[in-house]
DNA sequence: GCCGGTCGTCGAAGCGCTTCGACACTCTCA
DNA sequence: TGAGAGTGTCGAAGCGCTTCGACGACCGGC
């Protein structure tokens, strides 16, 4: 409440005690009697203080600010990044840091200045692809960093997702089930597949592994995300395949158009094909019927992401790889 | 590329200048010489030279960081919101600055502590309400801010929007141009209006004086975002209103829902009945037929919001509010 | 009753940068 | 030709914090 910007020094005099003192209290790197904290954690909230973010970058090596990478392309899940990036933060939080965003816009060179700048003390990434052009630059540089998802080669570095294979198995074990013995996967846009991002293949590889294993027939399609288009694929599919009885979705701008679809050609979900969707809960939770779905653990990842990151920064070895466990929530739809 | 963390004094003895001079090259707060200026120049690229962001806030009481706070609340209009971020993000570094990412989370403590501790030199929020709690403590804050969104008292601060009100009219006047005498507005699901979010109010407040103005008949119903609510809304109006042939969705997350509807009720778009979305480009364009539309400029307005922000930062007066002009884009559904 | 240990506190030295005042030059114009 | 006005550069004083070493005061053990 005193004449704007309050430093240490003054909480220092104000507690009748050294600036030290009252950085190893706020600290805790020393012990200090109950007393002295006592009245110097008095005087800070009488005098409002808050230290100065710069000052303490500058003397400790430490921002205690984390960047976190978006990507910014076309074909991107846009409200799932959203999820991430706000789970990101409250998990940033718990450890006393704060989060920059940055964007793709700048490439790798915005990644080096802030790195470079000491800016930030760690990175964690989003969105990662098999062939990402950022993940050479990580492995040079020194502060330790976080993938949310999986490049192609992921030695040396700490990558976290959800298992996609396990989710995709996971979604044909459940249709197993239900008794249906001819599936289909219809998956992401041709051209997610043709760059390669991880998720989409994992998943299909998931699939098409355990329908093998389940004895079951199933094919994967790749899934664009028009009414149009989605109409005839679902057609074509139907037509193609009379015995087809369950489907797996993991589109999530496509799922709304797929049960469309389906309304369309006069199939009733679930009693004449099964869905299941990969998927949000939200979006499961607002189509008609309600989805039986895998949910993409949006809070989870992010949250697994910063602990990582933290320990990484405590000079602790964290795992390469951090694989989620799939979670199946049944619904109307199965 | 020398040994870890380059410092201004290094650079300095590199080029055989004095600390102050490099610190004045890289300002440009004083006049250098051309032939000091490219020694220095060449000095910082051969030695990889980052200013420490720390020490240059601490000394210049600059952070070349601005808050980004995010809402956190359901019914938010989640994808809209990536792409004011990422917009935010991309007009801050044209700038040279940085964006530091803020959940709801901390409530208005987070605020208060990223300015008081200097960590940040101005701010920027999102999805302001009608009666938002943050408000308050923007007034009282000696840092700067501009406010997405407009609160019910918007007296001394800054405000940018896309301007709602001239969206919907703008609707009802492409509608009252191709003939359409009875129209209906499908806004936001009930509990926005209810919480007194600005925008959906203003829409239809717009839609309603348009449509007198006009001398059409109209209504504005809120909308709910399950396909089941949706069908029901739309099966209700077609029938209490046969004479209705023109349609105003302003609902992200429902525009797909009502198309649907409208195929499954046999009302052909645009033939039987011409729908206009306020919504993103790239929804009205995935749709099917695609949607004529008002597109929610988020790029402008991020960036409008950044101009802003900066303008106020160099002490200039700026208007409390601006709006931007909506942008109607006719596609096949009119 | 003296010595070695803790415990709690202090003072001072930076961290890497910006900025202010000073100073040596070089022009210009009376 | 000399005063006055720029130019271009330097040195040093902070900015507010953390951290290291030092140093009394107090403790228990012999």
């Amino acid at each position: 409440m005193s004449g704007r910007t309050v430093t240490i020094a003054q909480v220092a005099k104000h507690a009748g005690v050294a600036v030290s003192t009252v950085s190893y209290v706020l600290s805790g790197k020393r012990t200090i009697s109950a007393d002295t904290r006592r009245r110097v954690l008095d005087s800070i909230s009488a005098l409002g203080y808050h230290p100065n973010a710069g000052a303490r970058a500058l003397a400790s090596k430490r921002s205690n600010v984390i960047a976190l990478v978006l990507p910014l392309r076309a074909g991107m899940h846009v409200p799932v990044l959203m999820r991430f990036a706000s789970a990101v933060v409250t998990a940033a939080r718990r450890f006393d840091h704060d989060v920059l965003l940055l964007t793709a816009d700048e490439g790798t060179a915005g990644i080096r200045r802030v790195a470079a700048s000491a800016l930030v003390d760690a990175l964690v990434l989003m969105d990662v692809e098999l062939d990402d052009r950022r993940v050479p630059l990580l492995r040079e540089l020194p502060e330790p960093s976080v993938l949310i998802g999986f490049p192609a080669e992921p030695a040396g570095l700490t990558c976290v997702d959800l298992d996609f294979a396990a989710a995709g198995a996971r979604c044909v074990e459940h249709l197993a089930e239900r008794g249906h013995e001819e599936i289909a996967l219809l998956g992401a846009p041709s051209v997610v597949y043709e760059r390669g991002t991880g998720f989409a293949r994992r998943t299909r590889e998931g699939f098409v592994e355990a329908v093998e294993a389940h004895g079951l027939k199933g094919v994967a399609l790749p899934c664009e995300e028009t009414f149009d288009e989605i109409y005839e694929t679902v057609r074509d599919l139907l037509h193609d395949h009379p015995g087809l009885s369950g489907l797996v979705v993991h589109n999530e701008a496509a799922v709304g158009h797929v049960l469309a679809a389906l309304r369309q050609l006069d199939r009733r979900v679930p009693h004449d094909v099964a869905v299941v969707a990969i998927c949000p809960d939200d979006v499961a939770e607002r189509a008609s019927p309600p989805l039986t779905s895998v949910l993409i653990p949006a809070e989870e990842v992010g949250r697994e992401a910063v602990r990582l990151v933290m320990e990484k920064l405590e000079g602790r070895v964290v795992p390469d790889s951090t694989l989620l466990a799939p979670l199946l929530a049944v619904r109307a739809s199965t």
